[in-house]
DNA sequence: CTCGTTATTTAGCAAGCGATAATATAGACT
DNA sequence: AGTCTATATTATCGCTTGCTAAATAACGAG
């Protein structure tokens, strides 16, 4: 319906390289361009995949294709062109949201010792916010594990695989206890989630419950870090003592070892 | 037309429990009626509402009356006899799971100074777990939360209200600074949100990821509330000097005073 | 300029959805 | 029992939604 005129830009013939999958090499483009002509395969193929980002991020994977395809400026059937389902649209959202931003180079940076540990949480909870503590990675996340555990196991298990037995062992080395090799017991695990899941719930509180924060992220984190390490000089060795001296008993049945 | 049999009696006698909060109004057949035949509007009232907070819970709101109806062992119109939309019923479920779990004996639980303050931390936390870590309560806060802030908002504002300035006091109490009757500033309850959110995120990885949890909750509270208490027996005092002698300064162009 | 390729749009189907009106039937009362 | 009322079901409407096929138009090569 005479929708016309507006730009006859020559914009989508300038970009050439496509770089299908690294954000790193992005221009300055920035935002999405309307960008109704014509555009590469790639080059749609991406404006698609960061439209849905932002519009399923915003009202969850039931939201509908026809509306997802007017925010971008095109028409419903050109989606399918590039995805061959909406699910597959909706798997490519996952995979790009999760993949692109997990840094394999955090347990280095945790296990530095010729830094402080108060610092080395600082700076990594500095780094891990800014990638993850995101709108879009947060209630994406969250959709994801109200319509099915499976990807949200998954990454809660590299957070525990890849982080956790760092994370403890500089604990046990800040706190002048335990051993280097031992294996981390569940119980050190959960005492550090609990520091981990605070700061995650901040994110929680602002990004999905859009609360207006008071208190800036970094400052928070600072002060729960500061609290953490604190209290962990004398929790932490009471802890580790504690598992060690049930580790090789039979299972007691003392008030609660059933998960709720 | 056709699909019938299959779970008409398992449905009805799964829903059941009927009785669980209007003692009067019904004359005591004592037996409790078989969900399939003609029920009490109050009955069949309640009968849906509890059958919606499991299904919605399950689904998320964009579950199908139809769906849900099945499940009920009901005709999807009989629904629209007892709710006006589908909204109607939503806006009934969010209702019935948030107000009624709320234990306005909390505050006076926290402040009870005869008892340590420890042990009461211990055992308003069993409760408020007992109250509100459960799947149907948070996965239907989460998708509230997600399909629109409001009624997280509601219930953020009334935790801040309610139970985090006695939580401070008392923790000021514990540490043995700062007077009862300041304000208690933002940071503070930021502070405390610390640890509040690292065992409300416990849940959300138990019913929302549904992680298989190797520790269980009260006893991972155990440890969480001791090492936040050790923590701020140097910390907090630290927390309040730095608040009060940024309170009535001009605000500060400092790193980041700006919430994320 | 012409023409072929292909990105994009127009048109539309079939199933799914919330919701309504008409019909049937269970249960209480006389 | 017979009757009446409210509960529950059958049938269906109008709209939405994922998806497809055919038509159109932009771009590049010769």
């Amino acid at each position: 319906m005479s929708k016309v005129s507006v730009t006859r830009n020559t914009v989508a013939a300038k970009s050439a390289p496509v770089t299908t999958r690294r954000p790193a090499a992005r221009k300055e483009s920035g935002r999405i361009p309307a960008a109704k002509a014509r555009l590469s395969p790639a080059d749609r193929e991406r404006q698609i995949i960061d439209g849905a980002i932002a519009y399923f991020s915003e009202v969850g994977f039931s939201g509908q294709t026809r509306e997802l395809s007017n925010r971008l400026g095109i028409t419903q059937p050109l989606l399918y062109r590039y995805f061959s389902s909406k699910q597959a649209l909706v798997d490519r959202v996952y995979q790009t949201v999760f993949e692109g931003r997990w840094n394999p180079a955090w347990p280095g940076l945790l296990s530095n010792r010729a830094i402080p540990l108060r610092e080395r949480l600082i700076e990594f909870y500095r780094q891990y916010s800014a990638a993850t503590y995101r709108p879009d990675w947060i209630r994406i996340y969250m959709y994801a594990g109200l319509s099915g555990p499976v990807l949200n196991q998954r990454y809660i298990k590299l957070i525990r695989r890849e982080l956790m037995p760092v994370y403890c062992r500089e604990l046990r080395d800040y706190c002048g206890v335990g051993d280097d090799k031992a294996p981390v017991a569940d119980e050190e695990v959960e005492f550090v989630w609990s520091l981990h899941g605070g700061l995650f719930y901040y994110a929680v509180r602002h990004n999905i419950y859009q609360m207006r924060m008071h208190v800036d992220f970094m400052s928070k984190a600072a002060w729960a870090i500061d609290n953490f390490l604190a209290g962990a000089k004398t929790t932490y060795p009471r802890l580790l003592a504690a598992v060690s001296s049930t580790a090789n008993l039979p299972p007691q049945k003392s008030k609660g070892s059933r998960a709720r």
